[in-house]
DNA sequence: CACGCCTCCTGTGCGC
DNA sequence: TGCGCACAGGAGGCGT
């Protein structure tokens, strides 16, 4: 459930604890499907971490040696401090004396220790879309690459290469937001900008509220984030359409649940 | 080659 | 009460 919100969160919250700080060991899992989910993890030990920042939803720490860890979180994936119980999947041990714990239940997500900038072995990573809440998120870019896939836009924005974070959460609340039906695969120019716009406010908004609890997600000092109540869309099958007050229905889209207003967003 | 479907994993909540 | 099952959804991989 970690998206951009929910990272940029994180990233926050980490930056102050970990820049600057060498990693003295470190320890993973190795459980088969967590060694399949890391790479070169063990090369973080006895690195210096330079920064912590964020590309989508992959938290990118530059470490010395020209090298950079990269961490995401899956849909369960939690760091917490000086923290253990059965699900913890990775540990760090700074020169500041703390444990920096890696929490993931589903094992679903993904540490790796790769030559900075190098991100051939990450695909998802290598062709990222732009960042949403920057300037390189251009609204016309935005509709010309729009206008050049046939896939549904659901999908299609799930797939992290029109623009950078949105997961299912935010696709749906962007979606309503813009008044697009899910499944549409022809997103004009005008949809296109609105659809831009939508994005960029549910993703702001998200952020300054610290992202959305809706299950997992829970923050370094293990509170949730406050957007929930704030869902217009996701979540809020057969209630009413805060706009229209039509029921919101709900439908399996690429194997995910997708929440809209029949009513508002038409094909 | 873009797209669509399946898989990985485990905890939760539902119906019977 | 207990069981079985659908569901939650990140990204990767593979078939078409």
């Amino acid at each position: 459930m970690p998206e951009l919100p929910e990272v940029e969160s994180l990233r926050r919250q980490l930056e102050p604890e970990l820049t600057s700080r060498r990693v003295e060991d470190v320890w993973f899992d190795p459980h088969p499907n967590v060694l399949r989910q890391f790479r070169d993890v063990g090369l973080v030990a006895g690195r210096t971490i330079g920064g912590v920042g964020r590309k989508g939803k992959f938290i990118v720490c530059p470490l010395d040696e020209g090298l950079e860890l990269i961490m995401h979180l899956g849909m369960t994936g939690a760091f917490r401090f000086d923290f253990d119980d059965p699900w913890v999947r990775a540990r760090m041990w700074l020169d500041d004396g703390r444990v920096l714990a890696f929490r993931d239940p589903r094992r679903f997500g993904r540490i790796a220790v790769v030559p900075a900038g190098e991100y051939g072995a990450i695909p998802t990573l290598a062709l990222l879309g732009p960042e949403p809440l920057s300037d390189e998120f251009d609204p016309n870019e935005f509709a010309s690459v729009l206008r050049k896939t046939r896939a549904p836009i659901k999908p299609y924005l799930l797939s992290q290469r029109p623009v950078a974070g949105v997961g299912n959460i935010y696709a749906d609340e962007a979606l309503w937001r813009a008044r697009i039906h899910p499944l549409s695969r022809r997103v004009g120019p005008r949809r296109a900008l609105d659809l831009h716009g939508a994005i960029r406010s549910v993703l702001a908004e998200a952020v300054e509220r610290e992202g959305t609890t809706f299950r997992d997600y829970q923050m370094v000092n293990g509170e949730s984030g406050r957007n929930a109540p704030f869902l217009d869309a996701y979540g809020r099958v057969d209630r009413p359409c805060p706009r229209c007050g039509t029921p919101l229905k709900k439908i399996v889209l690429g194997g995910r649940g997708t929440t809209y207003c029949p009513r508002c967003q038409r094909h």
